[in-house]
DNA sequence: CGCTGCGTTGAAATACATCAAAGAGTGTGG
DNA sequence: CCACACTCTTTGATGTATTTCAACGCAGCG
């Protein structure tokens, strides 16, 4: 069991940023060969993770960003009660740790849901690189972008008042981060709990419960477990853009 | 009046980022002299906007990134039914339009909520003045991490069940982001009507008026039309950070 | 087998939305 | 100066979606 673990790290560690699939979605996009290995020089590649692993905790270590290669994790702050807040499930081809290029270190907790890979690049390293590239740079600006305006997508989803709108939005954006990956837009394999899923959305875990089962009644899902099958994705999405005041 | 008006924009418009109140804040902080000359280029200065005054659209134009000199603005997209959902209020010192750096344009609008001056850099001079400045680039990681974080206080309030947890949290971090800026953060003036706030809080007006009414009856706020005057800055945080099961 | 962690389902309570009406501030025109 | 219209806000009465409380189901695992 080690032995397989240790082939699959050392393929991991192997991979350069020419050879990785999330190329296109990443820092290298439209980098040249020879740009291309300087930047594979402050890439740290990290051997697989675990469930419940820790990327950085809030308010500590060095900043870094992080791209998910394979796998996912969640980020969430600390609210003073001791209760958190998810701010984010993050895919592979996503960007994680933006809040922490500031001086006060990263103000969100990033912990993996799943077997995960990442890569992660220490953001003085980065920044000198960014300097010296200038096709580095205009990515990173506009990878920092798209990561903006992703995060744009939870107060929307937030700020509708069923919650079923809710549950119909984040199963759609998910569907199409999916696909955006290569993967079958209407098999959903949930990484993270009912309970993460609640507290995401603004709910609680039996509001969440009620509502696969009511989606499911309705045959828009089938949900079994973590998996969820997009049963009729033109419902899902009437459901998605209902206004408050429609019934359902 | 027209005369008044020409004096005050000329006085604008004569500034520099280097007379500029917000130095600190803004893109030319820890920039040196001759470099804050070749910044100063590339900021173009507008003229006083007015409530209702479109900064960008979403979809549309140069993306540019906008700071708020003096005023206020709001940034919202809009839904599929044709209402919207407000994203922020911007205040002096802040950065509006960081969505924009991707190649998609600009995924939101940000409208002028007041009398407001803003300074404008189209992000393609930046990007190539940060590519020159050394310091330069890496104030602007800084600076957008810095929004960047900001945007992650949305969703720690939309996930407050109890909507008066909502609001103490939004009047807490509109004092906060006023004292930042030199303000008395007891008193505070807001430049959003009610419905403004209420679509922000993901909350309906009606909660809005009922919560300030309450609130000033429990002698934490006086309240008056679009006045806030914090009375218990105490009883305004243990609202703030109250667990949604812990009545009032 | 019984334990434990998740998830589901039911019944009841409640906080917020909705519906409805009236008050307060602002502006217009007679 | 008052009457009127208009918008924004406040307040009250009622309805309802979601939370809360409680119990059960079910898979995984020692």
């Amino acid at each position: 069991m080690a032995n397989v673990t240790s082939i699959i790290n050392l393929r991991a560690l192997r991979q350069s940023c020419g050879d990785c699939g999330l190329n296109q979605l990443c820092l290298p996009a439209s980098i040249g060969g020879h740009d291309l290995d300087r930047l594979d020089h402050v890439v740290r590649q990290r051997p697989a993770l675990e469930r419940g692993d820790i990327l950085f905790h809030e308010g500590a270590g060095q900043p870094a960003l992080f791209i998910v290669r394979a796998g996912s994790l969640k980020t969430y702050t600390t609210l003073a009660e001791g209760d958190v807040q998810i701010l984010g499930f993050h895919l592979p081809g996503e960007l994680v740790g933006l809040d922490g290029l500031s001086a006060a270190g990263h103000r969100c907790t990033a912990e993996v849901l799943e077997r995960t890979i990442v890569c992660e690049v220490p953001f003085d390293s980065l920044a000198e690189v960014a300097a010296r590239i200038p096709g580095l740079q205009q990515q990173l600006f506009r990878i920092m972008s798209r990561e903006f305006s992703r995060e744009l997508e939870h107060p929307v989803m937030m700020g509708r008042k069923q919650a079923i709108s809710r549950l119909a939005i984040f199963l759609r954006s998910l569907s199409e981060r999916l696909e955006g990956i290569g993967h079958d837009p209407h098999e959903i394999t949930l990484s993270m709990s009912r309970q993460e899923l609640a507290n995401y959305l603004g709910l609680v875990i039996e509001t969440i419960s009620r509502l696969f089962s009511r989606m499911q009644t309705l045959g828009v899902l089938k949900v079994d477990r973590r998996t969820v099958r997009i049963l009729d994705p033109a419902a899902l999405a009437m459901l998605a853009e209902m206004a408050d005041d429609e019934s359902f």
